[in-house]
This record gives structure tokens, C-alpha cells and sequence, in this order.
DNA sequence: CGTCTATTTGAATGTACTCAAAAGCGGTGG
DNA sequence: CCACCGCTTTTGAGTACATTCAAATAGACG
């Protein structure tokens, strides 16, 4: 789980014993492109940390469309915490664009290791502000720049994710049609 | 100070020792209409509780344009939290639409009380993955709503804000120009 | 009351979308 | 290994939603 423990490292120093007690609480797997991890409608009961693969977080919307609210690449966290916090059925789908392998926990093993592990609680709450700061950017994106100029952005942020996902998730994601995104490609 | 501990206790429990060690860290203001809170360039140094009034965070962009990030009307926490915690400059200014009352306080100041009061680690890491849902909510309706959808959508959620503040400041949080948001009123 | 800023209105324009069809690509099975 | 099927991407034509610019009107504030 080394992956893991250098993301905690980024925000707090973890000893020897609690870094066991986190290790005990977390699991492993891998799963398929494709593979569907939350469905929309039911609650969240898992946190997800990617080490290697990618998964998407999307919006099924009335007319049957996705879109993409967030990438999770590797060593990104997923999972919808609104969903697991307040134990309301989730608006968002969670899928692996594709073969990934995560560490994930059990909501209630989460809220137990809070406990166990009262450093954990700063980490999130350090974790959830940087997630505020990135969702604002992307807001702030959508409210002031061009589909080209957030298609620049897309490939700065993520020099490599272009090549290995599919154009219609990087278009849905920076808020254009497939086709849209096409055009500018072509440019 | 009624208004922000109840605000707490939405999250946390609070001893009678706590509370007081949290109402002698915060300070009270009053600012005028249009007063300037944060800086874009300047560190953030204060965190705010909105009791009365209203507070803007915006962008101001290459061109000179304005964009309303977010709003913070009564009830509300503002700050620039990735300014605040990583000691950065912010990308952001925070302004007054009207004469506000706020509860503020020093950056140094919460990271001692995180540490004198705990819980209080608790209540921002809610604090925040609720605002990150909310981001995720906005993110989603930029990215999927009309601009008349987003406005009827703004109506509900903030029904007597309409009447309080600037239509250009609303078509500005909602991604539009102001010219557009007459029209869309006019229907 | 006068000035300054915000809002409304109209015309022309542009960015991005829809729809449809063709081409490309990847995986699967014969 | 190749052929076929399904899905993704490309291309083109027509369209719509929202913008820019400019001028007129209304409203806020000292």
C-alpha cells in the first residue's frame, strides 16, 4: 500500500502502529474497464483511492446523457461524499475507464478509523479543501473560458490522460459535444 | 456570537469550555457595501462567517471582467481555503454586495484552536465535503443546464437574493452576461 | 438634482450544437 | 489472420443559444 501512505504523507506523519490499523482497514482489488463502482440511486458505501488505472465520476442526466464531473487518475480519491456522509442516495455513477487498481474503505470502517486514527480527520479535512480549490478552478473555467481554452487547460493538466481515454470523456467532461471537440482537435 | 455556534452545531457538540475558547479566537466587524475582504495576490489571513449581509468571491480575469465564484449570503462561511492553508497568494478577491455583519478569524488563530478544540477538525472536514458537493453542483449545471435553467435554478435556491443584490453579479455567478439575463427575465 | 452605474432594447455576430452520414478503429469469432 | 460488427471519431450543413456593441432608459446615491 505504498501508494497509499505517500498520499497520507502529503498532509500528516502517520507512526508505525497507526500506519498498521489503516492498513488493516483498507482492501484491495482490480477492476475491468467498464466496471461500475457506484450507481446512482444508491448510497455511497465506499472511498476509493486509485493506484493505477482511472475512473470517472458522471451525471445520467433526463436525456440519457453522461457527463463527466471529475477524472480520478492514479493516486486521486473517488467516491461520493455527500452520499456517504449524509446516507443519501448518490446523483452520481462511478466507473473505471479503465483496468484500475484501487485501495478502498467501508464508510463505517472510515468513520471507525476516525476514531482510531483522530490525524485522519485533519487529512480529510486538508484533502476536502484542496477538493474545493480544484472544483472552484474548474467552475471558474467553465464560467470564463472558451471550449479551446479549456481543452488547453485539459492537456496541460494532463499531458498523458488524452491518449488513454476516449474524446467523447474529455469532451463531456470539459462541457462540449464529442463532435465540438473533434473540430478542435483538428485545428 | 448565536448565529455561528449555531452554525457549529449543525456538525459538532460543544462543552461550554469549548465554546468560549472558540468565542474569544473569532472577532466581530461590520463592513459598508463594496468593502474589499481578500486581495487576489494577497495571502488570505481570515476566514468569515456571513451573520448578516452579503459577501462575493470573484475572479478578476486578463480583461477585466468579473466572475462571481461564489456567493455568500447569511449563514455562510468565506476564505481562500487553498490561499489560507498553503500560504499562497489567492487567485481571488472577496467583496461586500451589501453592508454585512461578520464573524472572522485569523488564520493562526484557527490552527491553534484546531488544536485546542479538536472537533473542530471534525466540523470543517464536514464543512468542506459539503462544499465540495456544492461545487460539484455547480460544476454539473454549467455543464449541463441553459442559461434560463441555471437562472430558474438560482431562483430557488436563493429566492430573496434576486431582489438583494446586482443582476449583473447574478449573471456573473451563473455565467452569463448581464445583457442576457435581462432578456431571460423579460420571458 | 445631477452624476454615475446598472439595466433594457435592438441588430448583427459567433461559438458551439444538432443531425446525418461516412470513415476509422478495436475487439471477437470463425 | 482476416472479416465483420459495434462503437467512436470525423466531416459537413444548417441552426440555436448566447454574445458583442451601441444607444436609450432607469435607478441609486451623494
Amino acid at each position: 500500500m505504498e501508494g497509499l501512505f505517500e498520499n497520507f504523507a502529503k498532509h500528516i506523519l502517520l507512526s508505525t502502529e497507526e500506519k498498521s490499523t489503516i492498513e488493516s482497514a483498507f482492501q484491495q482489488k482490480e477492476v475491468v474497464k467498464g466496471a461500475l463502482l457506484l450507481e446512482a440511486g444508491q448510497v455511497c458505501r465506499h472511498i476509493y483511492f486509485v493506484k493505477a488505472g482511472c475512473l470517472r465520476t458522471y451525471y445520467l442526466d433526463e436525456s440519457g446523457d453522461e457527463k463527466n464531473v471529475i477524472l480520478h487518475p492514479e493516486d486521486w480519491w473517488a467516491g461520493d461524499l455527500a452520499s456517504f456522509s449524509q446516507q443519501r442516495k448518490s446523483k452520481y455513477h462511478i466507473a473505471a475507464l479503465e483496468r484500475t487498481e484501487l485501495y478502498f474503505i467501508d464508510c463505517d470502517q472510515l468513520e471507525q478509523l476516525f476514531r482510531d486514527v483522530p490525524k485522519l480527520e485533519r487529512f480529510f479535512r486538508i484533502l476536502f479543501q484542496n477538493g474545493i480549490a480544484f472544483y472552484q478552478n474548474r467552475l471558474l473555467s467553465m464560467l470564463s473560458r472558451s471550449a479551446e481554452e479549456r481543452f488547453r487547460i485539459f492537456r496541460s493538466v494532463y499531458p498523458h490522460l488524452e491518449q488513454r481515454i476516449a474524446q467523447k470523456h474529455i469532451a463531456s467532461l470539459l462541457g462540449m459535444t464529442p463532435v465540438f471537440l473533434s473540430i478542435l482537435r483538428k485545428r
